[in-house]
RNA sequence: GGGCCCGUGGCUCAGCCUGGAUAGAGCGCCCGGCUGAUAACCGGGAGGUCCGGGGUUCGAAGCCCCGCGGGCCCA
C-alpha cells in the first residue's frame, strides 16, 4: 500500500486515467472478462447528432446510464452497453441546409440528392465523434468504437426487414391524411414533431355564407385562416345547442345563441332583432354557396351543406357556426368527409402555394393570399367583421416556419385499434418511477391514432415499397437479398437517391415498379434499435438477448422513444420489448429555466471540467432525485466536491496509517463501523438493483462522509498507530467501499486504486473489482442503535459545553447518563473522547448533589455533567492549550511531523502552570527543549492569548 | 378543457410509495472548536403555519377530497 497524494485534485489526474484505461484496453478486457455472465441487454437512447457538443442534460442522461451498466458489470452480468446515434432524419439536414445556405428543396435537388446526402452523413458522423470524445472524457463507459447507427447498411436492412412484417400484418396502408406540414421543408410533421409554437397575430374574420334559396340569409362563420375558405365545403353547428335567426339592418344571420352577444359587440352593432329561434339539429342539411365560388371555380361544383358535431362545436369561441374544410383541418376532415361524405378540396401545393383549383389566387403564398381574400370577400359584400386575434400558433421545430394543416396522400400504419393492446403491455413493465407509465404514459396512449410513416425529404431511411406506375400493384421489400432477387441488383448504397434507381417490371402487368421516394419518419429508426442494434434477423443475438432490461431518457420520451420502442414491439413481435424503463427530467439553469445556447444560459461541458473535473459533475447530477428537473448550481457542484474532497481524504488516512498487521480483539466502534459498512453495502446494492440511484449515493456517500471520517476515524485515531485491528478494519472498509466509489466517480476510484491500493495479484484497474459482498453477521442493528445513542449524548454534552464556556480542549472530570441512553454503555470510550471527560457513568438514577453540575434531558434519558475544574484539570486544559499554539507555528513554519525537531521557548507562564505535563508537550510537538523565559535571537516567534493570559512562544527550528 | 409532476428554514434539496416520539441534510448566517487527513475538517445556535382548507386516524409533511401557485404533456 502506497501512499496516496494529498491533494482531491480531479483536474490533475482525470486525463491520465482516462488514457490509462485506453491504453490498457480495460474495457475491452472487462467485457470479455464478463462474457459469460448473465446477459443484461441496456439499449441507448441515440441522440442526434446535430450538434458536436452534449448539452448537460444528456450529460446527465448518459451518467445515469453509466452508473446502470457499471453497477450490473459490477455484480458480473455480461452488459450489453452499446451506445446508439439517430443519424437521419431533418435535424441534420436542417443543419446542412444551414450551412450550405439553401431555402427550399428546389436547392437540394438543384446541389444534387446524393451530394447533399453525402453531407448529411459527413456532418452526422462527424459530430457523433466529437460527442463520442465529450462523452468518453466523462467516464462514460459505453463501447464507444462499436456504437449502432441508424444509417448503416445491415441497419437499414434490419429495418426494412420489420417494414415487411407490419405490411404483411397487412396495418400499413396509404391513403388522404390530414396532417401538419411545413411548407419551407415541404414535408409532413408527426404529432410529436408539433411541439413548437410562436405567438403570431393573425386575422379574425367574420364571413357571411349566403343560404342557397333564401335571399338576404347568411350563416355567420368565423376563421383566423382565410386562405381555407376556397376549400371550404361544409358548416357544422352543434346539434344541441340553441341557434338564432337575428335581423341585422336588412339581413338575416345565423349563429349560436351563446355567441350572439359577444359577436355583436365586437362587430360593433348595437341593433339586432332575433327573430326566429331553433335547435342545430334543426340547420342540419342546409344548403349555402361559398361566398368564393366566382374567385375559385371549383367551389360552384360544391353542394355546401351544413353538418352536425357535438365534439367540435364549441361555444368558448367563434360564432357556433364552424366553417369546415376537410382537406385543412382534421376535425374538419372527420365529420364532414368521413361522417358526411363531403369532397376533400386542398388547393394548396406543398409549398404553400395556391394551385391551379384555387382560381385567382393560383400561384399565391396562402397566407399572402389571405388579404387579398379579405377584400374579395369585402367588395362582395359577404365580410360581417374584421379584425386581429394574436395566439399561439405551432411553427416548424427545426425552421421555425408556421405549419399548415392539409390533406395529403401518406403512408401510415393503422394503430388506434391496438390502444388496448398496447396499455396492456405497458402494465407488464416497470417503470421508474411508476407514475411515469402507470399514469402519464397510459393516458397519453388513450390519444392513440394512426401513424404517418412517410416523409417527403431525403436523409432519412427509404420506404422498401415499390409500385407499379401502370396498376398500382405493391411490393414491400424486407432486405437487399430480397431487392436482388425482384431486380437483379443491389444499389452501391441503399439511401436515396442510389436505390431509387432500382427498378424492376410488375409481375402482374409488366409495368414499371419504382419506389415510393418517401423516407420513414425518424421514429421508426428509432423505433427498431432493440433488433436493428443487433442486426436481427440476419443476426440471431436478438433471440438470446430480448427481451431489453433497461432503457432511460428524459420524460420528453414517452410520446418518443419510449412510445416508438412499444409501437414496435408490439406491431413486430406482440409485446412490449422492453422491462424496466426509467425516465429522468430536465436539466435547468440556476434560475430553472431550461438550459439553451440560444437564451445564453448555457454551461458548456467544457468549462465544467475545467473547473470540476468529471466525477464531481456526476455526483453532484446523481445525488439528485433523477425523475423531477435538476437545477444545474456552481455551488452545488462545489457541495459535490467538498463530499468527495471528504471521500478523497479518507482513503488518504487510510493510506497513511492503516498499515500495521496483527489482530487484537474489536473493541465496540470496530464493530459498529463493520455493522455501518455491511447494513451501507446491503442498500446501496437494493437501490441500485432497484434503479434509485440518488439513494444508493447518498448512502454511500453518508457512510463514508458521516459514520467513518467524522465519526470512526476521530475515534480510532489515537489507537491506530498501535492496534492492528483498526488498519485491517481500514483495508477492509477500502476493499469494499473502491468498487462502489468506482460506479459514481470511477476516475477518482481508479486513481486511488492506482496510486495507493493495487497490490500485485490484484486485478488491473478498479472497474474488474467486483460488487462487495455483505457479511450479514457483522449487521448488528442493535449496535447501530447504540451509537446513535451515543452520538445524541456526545452531541448534547457538546452543547452543554458551549452554553457553559467550556472549550472542548479543556478536560471535565465527570459525566453521568441515566435512562435509556445507558444502552449506550458500550461506547463508553467513545464518548469519553468524543466529550473529553475523564469518567463516564451510566446509572439507573442520580441526584445533583453540589453546585457543580449541570444537567440536561432528551426523550431517551437524562445527562449530567461535572464542570468542576480541578487544579490537575486546568492544567492539563492549558496544556492543550498550548500544545495547539506550538503546532499551528510549527505548521506556519512548514515543519513536518517527526522530521524536523524544535526548540521551544514560552513567556507568560511558569513552569508550574504545566507541572508534569511538560514531557508530554514536548513528545506532541517535537520539541527537544522547552524552556520557560524570552528566547534567543532569530526564533519565529508569536504572542497569544489564553483566557486571561498574555503568552509569547518562540520556536527555533533544529537542523 | 383533460392528464401528470412539484410546492418542506434565507437558498438548494432529501423524506412522502409503506402514517409513529423533538421533520432531516448541505450552503449561507451567528458563536465556538479541532490541529499534521490541515488552503482540510468539526461542534453548537438561530431559523420551519412541511402552500391553504377540509377529511380519515389514537396519531398526517406523508393517505383521501377541495382549492391556490408553479412546471410539463395533451387538446
Amino acid at each position: 500500500m502506497k501512499v496516496l497524494s494529498k491533494r482531491f485534485s480531479p483536474q490533475e489526474y482525470e486525463e491520465e486515467i482516462l488514457r490509462f484505461w485506453k491504453d490498457n484496453e480495460i474495457y475491452d478486457k472487462l467485457r470479455r472478462s464478463l462474457s459469460c455472465g448473465k446477459k443484461f441487454y441496456f439499449l441507448d437512447g441515440p441522440p442526434y447528432p446535430s450538434s458536436g457538443e452534449p448539452h448537460p442534460g444528456t450529460c446527465w442522461n448518459k451518467f445515469i446510464k453509466d452508473v446502470v451498466v457499471r453497477y450490473w458489470r459490477s455484480k458480473g452480468y455480461n452488459v450489453r452497453d452499446q451506445p446508439g446515434w439517430d443519424t437521419h432524419g431533418l435535424p441534420i439536414e436542417v443543419t446542412v441546409e444551414k450551412n450550405l445556405g439553401f431555402r427550399t428543396k428546389k436547392d437540394i435537388e438543384r446541389y444534387g440528392i446524393d451530394r447533399f446526402v453525402e453531407k448529411c452523413r459527413e456532418l452526422a458522423l462527424n459530430n457523433l465523434s466529437e460527442m463520442t470524445k465529450k462523452f468518453e472524457r466523462l467516464g462514460v463507459s459505453l463501447d464507444w468504437r462499436n456504437p449502432y447507427l441508424t444509417l448503416r447498411r445491415s441497419y437499414i436492412n434490419s429495418a426494412w426487414w420489420g417494414f415487411k412484417r407490419i405490411w404483411e400484418s397487412g396495418r400499413l396502408k396509404r391513403g388522404l391524411k390530414v396532417v401538419h406540414w411545413c411548407p419551407r421543408c415541404e414535408t409532413v410533421l408527426s404529432d410529436y414533431e408539433v411541439h413548437e409554437y410562436q405567438v403570431l397575430t393573425d386575422p379574425s374574420i367574420y364571413v357571411k355564407f349566403p343560404v342557397e334559396d333564401d335571399e338576404n340569409t347568411f350563416i355567420l362563420i368565423w376563421t383566423t385562416t382565410p386562405w381555407t375558405l376556397p376549400a371550404n365545403v361544409a358548416v357544422m353547428v352543434h346539434p344541441d345547442e340553441d341557434y338564432v335567426k337575428v335581423e341585422v339592418v336588412d339581413e338575416v344571420l345565423i349563429l349560436a345563441e351563446r355567441r350572439l352577444e359577444h359577436v355583436m359587440s365586437e362587430a360593433g352593432v348595437g341593433e339586432y332583432q332575433v327573430v326566429e329561434k331553433l335547435k342545430g339539429r334543426d340547420l342540419e342539411g342546409l344548403k349555402y354557396r361559398n361566398p368564393l365560388e366566382e374567385e375559385v371555380p371549383v367551389q360552384a361544383e360544391v353542394e355546401h351543406k351544413v353538418v352536425l358535431s357535438d365534439k367540435y362545436v364549441t361555444m368558448d369561441e367563434g360564432t357556433g357556426c364552424v366553417h369546415s374544410a376537410p382537406g385543412h383541418g382534421k376535425e374538419d376532415y372527420e365529420v364532414a368527409h368521413r361522417d358526411y361524405g363531403m369532397p376533400v378540396l386542398s388547393p394548396v401545393d406543398d409549398k404553400g402555394v395556391f394551385t391551379e383549383e384555387a382560381g385567382r389566387y393560383d400561384g399565391m403564398f396562402i397566407k399572402d393570399a389571405n388579404r387579398l381574400i379579405v377584400e374579395d370577400l369585402r367588395r362582395k359584400g359577404f365580410l360581417f367583421h374584421e379584425g386581429k386575434i394574436t395566439h399561439r400558433y405551432p411553427v416548424c421545430w427545426r425552421c421555425k416556419s408556421p405549419l399548415i394543416i392539409r390533406a395529403t396522400e401518406q403512408w401510415y400504419v393503422q394503430l388506434s385499434d391496438l390502444k388496448d393492446g398496447l396499455i396492456e403491455e405497458i402494465s407488464k413493465v416497470r417503470w421508474v418511477p411508476a407514475w411515469g407509465g402507470e399514469k402519464r404514459f397510459k393516458n397519453w396512449l388513450m390519444e392513440l391514432e394512426d401513424w404517418i410513416i412517410s416523409r417527403q425529404r431525403y436523409w432519412g431511411t427509404p420506404l422498401p415499397v415499390w409500385l407499379c406506375g401502370k396498376c398500382g400493384h405493391v411490393e414491400v421489400i424486407g432486405g437487399e437479398e430480397e431487392l436482388k432477387e425482384k431486380s437483379g441488383k443491389v444499389p452501391e448504397d441503399l439511401h436515396k437517391p442510389w436505390v431509387d434507381e432500382i427498378i424492376w417490371s410488375c409481375p402482374k402487368c409488366g409495368g414499371l415498379m419504382r419506389r415510393v421516394p418517401d423516407v420513414a419518419d425518424v421514429w421508426y429508426d428509432s423505433g427498431v434499435a432493440f433488433f436493428a442494434s443487433l442486426e436481427y434477423p440476419k443476426s440471431d443475438e436478438y433471440e438470446k438477448l430480448r427481451p431489453v432490461d433497461f432503457i432511460v431518457e428524459g420524460h420528453d420520451q414517452f410520446r418518443g422513444w419510449f412510445f416508438s420502442l412499444l409501437r414496435m414491439g408490439y406491431l413486430i413481435f406482440g409485446s412490449a420489448p422492453y422491462r424496466t424503463v426509467m425516465s429522468h427530467g430536465f436539466m435547468l439553469d440556476e434560475r430553472g429555466e431550461e438550459m439553451h445556447k440560444s437564451k445564453g444560459n448555457y454551461v458548456p461541458v467544457g468549462v465544467i471540467l475545467e473547473r470540476y473535473g468529471a466525477d464531481v459533475f456526476r455526483v453532484f447530477v446523481l445525488s439528485k432525485v433523477p425523475w423531477s428537473d435538476l437545477r444545474f448550481t456552481w455551488f452545488g457542484m462545489d457541495e459535490a466536491r467538498r463530499k468527495l474532497n471528504v471521500v478523497w481524504n479518507v482513503y488518504v488516512f487510510i493510506t497513511e496509517y492503516a498499515r500495521i498487521s496483527g489482530e487484537i480483539a474489536p473493541k465496540s466502534e470496530d464493530r459498529w463501523i463493520l455493522s455501518r459498512l455491511n447494513s451501507m453495502i446491503r442498500n446501496v446494492d437494493e437501490s441500485l438493483s432497484s434503479y434509485r440511484l440518488h439513494d444508493a449515493l447518498n448512502e454511500f456517500l453518508n457512510f463514508m462522509v458521516d459514520d467513518l471520517s467524522h465519526l470512526y476515524l476521530r475515534v480510532v485515531r489515537k489507537r491506530i498507530k498501535s492496534d492492528p485491528t483498526v488498519s485491517k478494519i481500514l483495508r477492509d472498509i477500502t476493499a469494499k467501499t473502491l468498487p462502489i466509489l468506482a460506479i459514481f466517480a470511477p476516475l477518482m476510484a481508479e486513481k486511488i486504486y492506482q496510486e495507493a491500493f493495487r497490490g500485485e495479484r490484484d486485478p488491473e484497474s478498479v472497474v474488474m473489482l467486483r460488487f462487495p459482498g455483505v457479511d450479514v453477521s457483522s449487521i448488528d442493528k442493535n449496535l447501530e442503535f447504540k451509537m446513535e445513542l451515543a452520538k445524541k449524548v456526545i452531541t448534547v454534552v457538546n452543547s452543554m459545553r458551549t452554553n457553559n464556556k467550556l472549550k472542548i480542549r479543556q478536560p471535565l472530570p465527570e459525566l453521568v447518563i441515566t435512562g435509556d441512553l445507558v444502552e449506550a454503555r458500550v461506547f463508553r470510550d467513545v464518548i469519553a473522547s468524543e466529550t473529553n471527560v475523564k469518567s463516564v457513568r451510566f446509572l439507573d438514577n442520580f441526584e445533583l448533589t453540589s453546585s457543580h453540575w449541570v444537567d440536561a434531558g432528551l426523550s431517551e434519558g437524562r445527562i449530567y455533567l461535572n464542570v468542576e475544574l480541578t487544579e490537575e484539570l486546568k492544567k492539563e486544559g492549558f496544556a492543550r492549550e498550548i500544545i495547539r499554539r506550538i503546532q499551528q507555528m510549527r505548521k506556519e513554519m512548514g515543519l513536518r511531523k517527526g522530521v524536523e525537531k524544535v526548540e521551544v521557548y514560552i513567556d507568560g507562564c511558569e513552569r508550574e502552570d504545566l507541572g508534569d505535563l511538560i514531557s508530554d508537550i514536548m513528545n506532541e510537538v517535537d520539541a527537544v527543549l522547552l524552556e520557560f523565559g524570552r528566547a534567543p535571537k532569530g526564533c519565529y516567534h508569536k504572542d497569544w492569548r489564553v483566557g486571561e493570559r498574555r503568552i509569547s512562544i518562540w520556536l527555533r527550528r533544529l537542523e
